[in-house]
DNA sequence: CGACACATGTAACACGTTACATGATTTG
DNA sequence: CAAATCATGTAACGTGTTACATGTGTCG
C-alpha cells in the first residue's frame, strides 16, 4: 500500500493536483521512485471511490488543475500509516527466496549462487560509495536514500556470509 | 518476478503438480512464504503459455496429477534468475518511504515517525532472538531465515540511526 | 512556429492476495 | 461414515508498470 499511503501524506496541508504529486513524490525520493502520472490519477480514482481523498473546489484562476484534498478520514489513514508498525517483508525478499530454493536442494549450488550474489552486491556497494564521496553536498534527502541503500547492501552481503557459515557448519556436521 | 522464478527454480530435477509445488514451496521458505494455491495454477498457466513450462506425459497410475514440467526456456530462465544480479528495491521499500516523507516536509515529525518506528523494530528484534534461542535445534533453512529477518531489521534500524544524526545535524547546521 | 513542460487521463497487462467451489483419496 | 488432506481450479480485487492519447501554456 505504498503508494497510496504515500500521496495521502503528501497532501496532508495543502491540496494538490494530480501532475503535482507525480513529481513531489519524485522529488522527495530523490528520484530513486517516481511515479507514472498515469498511476497517480487511477490511485487517486480509487482512493476517492474508498472517501480518503475529494476534489477540491476548482480555483477561478486555474479552472483546468483538478485539486484534490484529504478528508477527514484521509488525514486518519495517512497519520495512521505513519505511525504503523513497519511492514514484515524480509521474508519476501528476491535474493533470500533465491539463496534458500537453492540451499533446500544443492547445498553446494547455493554455496556458488551466494558467491555471484555477493559479488555483484560488493560492486554495487562500492559504486554507492564512491557516488557518496562524490556528492557530499546533496541534500538531505539524496543523503537519506543514498543511506538506505547502503545500510541494506551491508545486510544482504552480512545475511550471504551467515549462510555460507551456517551451510559450512552443515556439510561437516550432517545433522 | 519472484513466485513465477521460484517455481521454475522448484521445477528443476524432476516435474511437480501445482499442489506439491505449493507446499514445496512454503516448505523450503520455512513457512515465512507461503501461496495459495490458487495463485500457483495461474502463475502455471501464465508460464505455460510464455513457453517457459508444458504439461508432462500424464502418469498411467495417477491420471488426476496434471505434472508440469521445464521446457528448455524455462530450465534457461530459471538458471538465469538465480545468477541474475539482486534486485535493487531498497528505496522500494516502505520504510524507506515513510521516513523520506514526512522529513521533506517536517523534520521535527520525521524524528518522531522515526522513533516510534525504531521502537517497533527494536521489540520485533527482540522477540526475534528469543525464538531463535529457544530453538537452536531448527533446520538449516529455518535458521536462515531467522537470519534473514534479524538482519534485515537490524539494518532499518541502523538507517533509522543515521537519518536521526543527519536531521540532527541539519537543524544545527541550516543549509 | 516548434519544442518542451504542464496537466489529465485510458488501456492493457503482470503480479499478488483472498475467498470460494469442487471433487478424490486417505485415515481415524 | 466423517474429517482431513490432496488436488485443481475460478472470480474478484488491489496494486504497480508501460505505453499511449490528448490538450494547454510557455518560451526561445
Amino acid at each position: 500500500m505504498s503508494v497510496p499511503d504515500g500521496l495521502l501524506v503528501l497532501l496532508r496541508g495543502e491540496p494538490k493536483h494530480g501532475y503535482q504529486l507525480a513529481s513531489d513524490f519524485a522529488e522527495r525520493t530523490a528520484g530513486r521512485w517516481s511515479l507514472n502520472t498515469g498511476q497517480v490519477y487511477t490511485t487517486l480514482d480509487r482512493l476517492a471511490r474508498d472517501g480518503f481523498v475529494t476534489d477540491d473546489e476548482p480555483d477561478e484562476d486555474e479552472p483546468r488543475r483538478r485539486r484534490v484534498k484529504l478528508t477527514d478520514a484521509g488525514v486518519a489513514r495517512a497519520e495512521e500509516w505513519l505511525r504503523a508498525a513497519p511492514p514484515d517483508v524480509a521474508p519476501r525478499d528476491e535474493l533470500v527466496l533465491r539463496v534458500l530454493l537453492v540451499a533446500s536442494v544443492d547445498p553446494s549450488d547455493a554455496l556458488a549462487v551466494i558467491d555471484a550474489q555477493r559479488v555483484e552486491l560488493v560492486g554495487r556497494l562500492q559504486q554507492l560509495r564512491k557516488e557518496q564521496r562524490d556528492s557530499e553536498d546533496e541534500g538531505l534527502l539524496a543523503r537519506m536514500t543514498a543511506d538506505a541503500a547502503a545500510v541494506r547492501i551491508e545486510s544482504e552481503v552480512r545475511w550471504l556470509d551467515l549462510c555460507e557459515q551456517r551451510i559450512d557448519h552443515e556439510r561437516r556436521n550432517p545433522s
